[in-house]
DNA sequence: ATGCATGAGCG
DNA sequence: GCTCATGCATA
């Protein structure tokens, strides 16, 4: 069984329509601890892209898919890393799943000549996807460059809102049949009557969250306070917003969405109807959570903020909805990496965050997962780090203590020597301002401990006699 | 809410 | 082969 590691997704079209394909876990797991996930496959999807058939196949594909499994590893528990680089591998896997600050911290702290350097800013036209060609809201042309992040930290977007809209979901509607002009039907629990819900003021709920320390930007930008109405749109459309700007936006928007019945979905397929583009529940998803990289949230600000306008002034005018067919193309299947192998990718990537081909192949190798995958794995791991919102740099004092004594050793560190072009640093900057200059909570630090209880599942080798020295726990 | 994936562009 | 914008599928 471990063939798998030359041929990604091989047609098994064979395999298909025989049956499933058994999830290797039932294997692995038999036979070693260490067993790596699995990859089921779907028939060969990308060999011709154009050859695809219908789409929907996804969903057929989903029960029946054929997939080949990859086979496990098994000796890769005897190449460890070291120690320590497993261990904190270990934790920001098992961080990762649920608490933020991955890898960045340490790995950073560790090895400081990482230079991940290379912004995009070279770029600016943002069209998207080939299939639905949007109209340019360009806003682009200007925006400096991402490195602007590093606002302000408010934001436990989550909490506020709490939980997204699991089954109320669609009473709305489903269907490009009955769209108002907002390409949604008037929304169902919007009693809220917009100029109400505008009411609040821009500053919203933020009972006792202190954070939101002031955000002293030099440059502001001229809010236009008009009669009835003032609270989003705190920037000229023209405007580059500024990553506060972007940070109340979204929370405001995500604020007023829920109040007005809207489910991320809606809005995504609303903004199609809409203006032609149509953005999937992820892509709002993430843009409510600021996690796409600054140059996108500018882009896609504008659209979410004309669909505000005209979701709350529910009026309209029937907007051709052209739905965009959907994309028929074969997706492979999602291949679902063990915990275990991810705890060794990231310490791979801590060490290497672009490791050369060649590295990937043997490292794929040892990991027996395909090549194809390890690459993904690391572009997309690349990608995280410069996401507006790097994942786990905390929001509040709290959180950063909450992490433990490290990450604050990290920053006073960092303070000295650092000065990274990408987003990360932007961010720690705050952080580390924030920090200094708010330690007020730093003597409840013996409450935290940090990682260890986190990890959901501790690998064996995570007992080895590992030295923190990047992970401080105490108790 | 996120992990893995696709594809356009750009070297 | 990378970066980026995006999204299917999934936990």
């Amino acid at each position: 069984m471990a063939t798998a590691a030359s041929n990604p997704y091989l047609a098994s079209n064979s395999i298909l329509s025989s049956g499933s394909i058994i999830h290797s876990e039932s294997l692995g797991s038999g036979m070693q601890p260490g067993s790596i996930a699995v990859t089921s496959v779907s028939g060969g999807y990308r060999g011709d892209p154009k050859m695809v058939q219908s789409d929907f196949m996804q969903g057929a594909m989903a029960s029946s898919n054929g997939g080949h499994m990859l086979s496990h590893a098994h000796q890769w528990v005897t190449s460890l890393p070291h120690a320590a680089a497993a261990a904190a591998a270990a934790a920001v896997a098992a961080a990762e799943a649920a608490s933020p600050w991955s890898s960045s911290p340490v790995g950073m702290a560790g090895s400081p000549q990482q230079q991940d350097v290379k912004n995009n800013s070279s770029r600016e036209d943002l069209h998207s996807s080939g299939a639905l060609h949007h109209r340019p809201s360009h806003l682009g042309a200007h925006q400096t460059h991402q490195g602007a992040w590093g606002g302000s930290s408010a934001a436990h977007i989550q909490t506020i809102t709490g939980g997204q809209q699991p089954s109320q979901q669609s009473l709305i509607y489903s269907q490009p049949g009955g769209f108002t002009v907002n390409g949604m039907l008037n929304a169902p629990g919007s009693l809220v009557h917009p100029s109400l819900v505008r009411g609040d003021t821009p500053e919203m709920e933020h009972g006792n969250h202190h954070h939101h320390h002031h955000h002293q930007h030099a440059h502001h930008h001229h809010q236009q306070h008009h009669s009835g109405v003032s609270s989003h749109d705190s920037h000229s459309d023209e405007d580059t917003p500024t990553s506060d700007d972007l940070e109340q936006f979204a929370k405001q928007f995500k604020q007023r969405r829920i109040k007005l019945g809207f489910t991320q979905a809606d809005v995504g397929l609303a903004l199609g109807t809409l203006y032609g583009n149509v953005f999937s529940q992820t892509t709002i998803c993430r843009f409510e959570a600021l996690q796409l990289s600054f140059k996108n949230m500018c882009k896609l600000k504008p659209l979410l903020n004309k669909w505000l306008e005209e979701a709350d002034s529910t009026t309209g005018s029937p907007t051709s909805i052209d739905k965009i067919a959907a994309q028929g193309r074969k997706r492979k299947k999602r291949t679902s990496i063990e915990v275990s192998v991810k705890g060794a990718l990231e310490s791979h990537f801590l060490k290497c965050p672009k490791p050369a081909a060649q590295e990937i192949t043997s490292l794929a190798d040892n990991l027996q997962l395909e090549k194809e995958v390890v690459r993904v794995w690391f572009c997309n791991r690349r990608q995280k780090e410069k996401r507006m919102t790097p994942p786990g740099v905390p929001q509040t004092p709290e959180d950063v203590y909450s992490q433990g004594t490290f990450l604050i050793d990290y920053l006073k560190d960092a303070s000295l020597n650092d000065e990274r072009d990408d987003q990360r640093v932007t961010a720690t900057h705050s952080l580390r301002q924030m920090l200094l200059q708010d330690h007020t909570g730093i003597q409840q630090l013996d409450r935290y401990v940090g990682f260890r209880e986190e990890a959901k599942e501790v690998p064996s080798w995570n007992q080895t006699r590992c030295h923190q020295h990047m992970i401080p726990l105490r108790d």
